[in-house]
DNA sequence: GTAGAACCGGAAAAGCTGTTCCACTTCGTT
DNA sequence: AACGAAGTGGAACAGCTTTTCCGGTTCTAC
């Protein structure tokens, strides 16, 4: 979690040196805390981690879309960056495979990330513009896969995003066996044929707790 | 919704004529308002519907478990047996294909429901007792259509209750287009071979919203 | 070094939601 | 019909989260 030192927002004059560093003590402290509880967030949450008062968090950044939008853009670059990765892959199923393994961790390990790629635009603007680069980058993944033959083509971009909004959504970041197992079963479901089931990994504790589908705790304090 | 003019509780005298009226008028309103907002609803909403005062509600149902047992204990009979039945069908793989869809419509009609059948226990000790019956159900129905060559044999009847609550929570009770095509896309992942994939519904409206992927508002007032 | 603007913390105010409580009404009984 | 017990409604209360605000502090410019 590095400082993101970066300038002021807009066009104000610069910030005073020690409202700076706060701003940025302030953004590392929201993409931790969104990333682990989600956007709902308390900005006191926010404060605490920061060190800071609630107060200094609500002057830099008025509202919430504020904050987000200052951090997720970077955050959608990245997936979008590994979606275009992906469509590179000399092996497209391969490259298929890779991004739905990735893409349903990362939104596993980041709420936040999740809620962002989920919602409609809703408010932030430089988040949407980033989203929209990422649907043509699912696609040429996506036809990349099918050209090759191996992807079913009845299949869109829109199907691979709600399917890794859907698995992103299991259980905590620990439980990547579990969003692995489902993400194989379904690639078993895309490809355009096979003779045999892939092997799917054991999931560790597999007791009762179908719980841990979507159980959503908000780990406060 | 007919009005469930079952006696009163466990040990108690009989209620007054207008009190037993009034548990079955919030029982229904009860059973409309989890249905639509789910289990964290608001006591005062139910009274609202129920066209009753707070206080009774609070009365006939000092906490929120008595009233959830009371009501979903026969909703998930209904499940219940419809696993059953469904582990009955004799061509197996209809039977699982069936329950896969009807069980995930249900759900996402129903959000108390898949709230219910997801939690572990947490309280609900009548409900915890029905919904222990629903796994040798579901297994039976896994166990099945394994033994019949056509499902995988390395998936389990957990397996089949996450992916149900997973699709149950896509969209709307509107959004079913959607959750049958996921549903056929995973059964073309279950299957224990295929030559060629399973055509999938074409979906309504499939503009940029995969927001319709567990947005949940709460619809208030 | 000092003036003054920018900034800070956190206590207080404002909202929200869930729960209790009691003056009043309704029902069943005699 | 009239008495007491049971039941009712909704205002008041309590706990919690979000937002504001201001006395005091820190930084920068001169």
């Amino acid at each position: 979690m590095s400082s993101v030192t970066q300038a002021n927002g807009e066009g104000g004059r610069p910030l005073r040196r020690d409202a700076e560093r706060n701003r940025g003590l302030i953004l590392d402290a929201a993409r931790q805390v969104f990333a682990a509880q989600g956007l709902d967030a308390g900005f006191d949450e926010i404060a605490r981690v920061a060190g800071v008062g609630v107060g200094t968090v609500y002057r830099r950044f008025p509202e919430r879309g504020d904050l987000v939008e200052a951090l997720f853009e970077q955050e959608i670059d990245a997936v979008v960056a590994r979606a275009e990765q992906a469509a590179a892959d000399p092996d497209p199923w391969r490259g298929l495979a890779d991004f739905l393994h990735w893409g349903t961790d990362a939104q596993a390990a980041d709420r936040g990330l999740a809620q962002v790629l989920a919602s409609a635009g809703r408010g932030h603007e430089r988040v949407a513009r980033e989203r929209d680069r990422l649907r043509p980058a699912v696609q040429a993944l996506v036809e990349h896969a099918q050209r090759a033959g191996v992807l079913r083509p009845d299949v869109g971009e829109l199907d691979v995003g709600m399917v890794v909004a859907l698995i992103g959504r299991v259980g905590g970041p620990e439980r990547a066996d579990l969003r692995h197992r489902f993400v194989t079963l379904l690639l078993d479901g895309l490809v355009v044929r096979r003779d045999t089931p892939t092997p799917l990994t054991p999931v560790q504790t597999s007791e009762d707790d179908l719980a841990c589908v979507f159980e959503q705790p908000r780990p406060r304090r």
